[in-house]
DNA sequence: CAGTATCCAGGACGATACTG
DNA sequence: CAGTATCGTCCTGGATACTG
């Protein structure tokens, strides 16, 4: 068995599950990551199935994060602009970490002739 | 800006999350990978808040996704233990990245006196 | 354009009691 | 010992309508 690693007691998982929990948290954190800046509205078109009340409060959670930045430029109309944090991009490979594993997990299913 | 990686639209981050959460997902995960194997109520003892009720169900859960394997012994009293899958270890190191993300998260939190 | 305000439904989780 | 069964609560997220 592999030489382990965290007490279970002490362990910090549930802190970070916490805070990219969210049922849009990572969907928005993997747009910002590809595009880095984006309009309210941009971030809306490229998520069609969320609403406006969604979009506004998960977003205002990852700013609260500090995941997430805004910026809000005084014209009109409004002009609002998220911008991934540099701690933000942090997140990355454990995203991406978790994507490979989702991805194998689904073929795993469909093809349960699998040891191991 | 770094090199990217997953189509937002494609991506099965939400996948994995919807394997691992659950208030007691980590904590269980966790345990069993230290002890590769526990009896229910051995389980139970290390996660004292745990009720009997969500220890079973967030078992069944993990056993459902192949990630732990349940082992009844025909005694009396009866006998179950819980063993962590090799399919299940694969978790590891996403946990492990996880907890450390945490960890710096917290600290971050006690100190805003850091850029980036 | 970028939000708020309200209301509502479903599910996760907890407390408690009971059982083969 | 290792569970089930029942009931209640809170919280997340969706639908819809309104606004500076």
């Amino acid at each position: 068995m592999r030489r382990l690693m965290i007490k279970p007691e002490l362990c910090k998982v549930d802190t970070a599950l916490g805070i990219i929990v969210g049922k849009w948290k990572p969907t928005i954190l993997l747009h910002l990551l590809v595009e880095d800046t984006l309009r309210f509205n941009a971030l809306k078109r490229k998520i069609p199935d969320i609403t406006q009340r969604m979009l506004t409060k998960q977003l205002r959670e990852l700013e609260e994060e500090g995941l997430v930045s805004r910026t809000v430029y005084p014209v009109v109309p409004p002009k609002v602009e998220y911008t991934i944090t540099p701690y933000g991009k942090k997140l990355e490979p454990i995203l991406h970490a978790m994507h490979e594993w989702g991805k194998a997990h689904i073929e795993r299913k469909s093809q349960p002739s699998t040891e191991e």
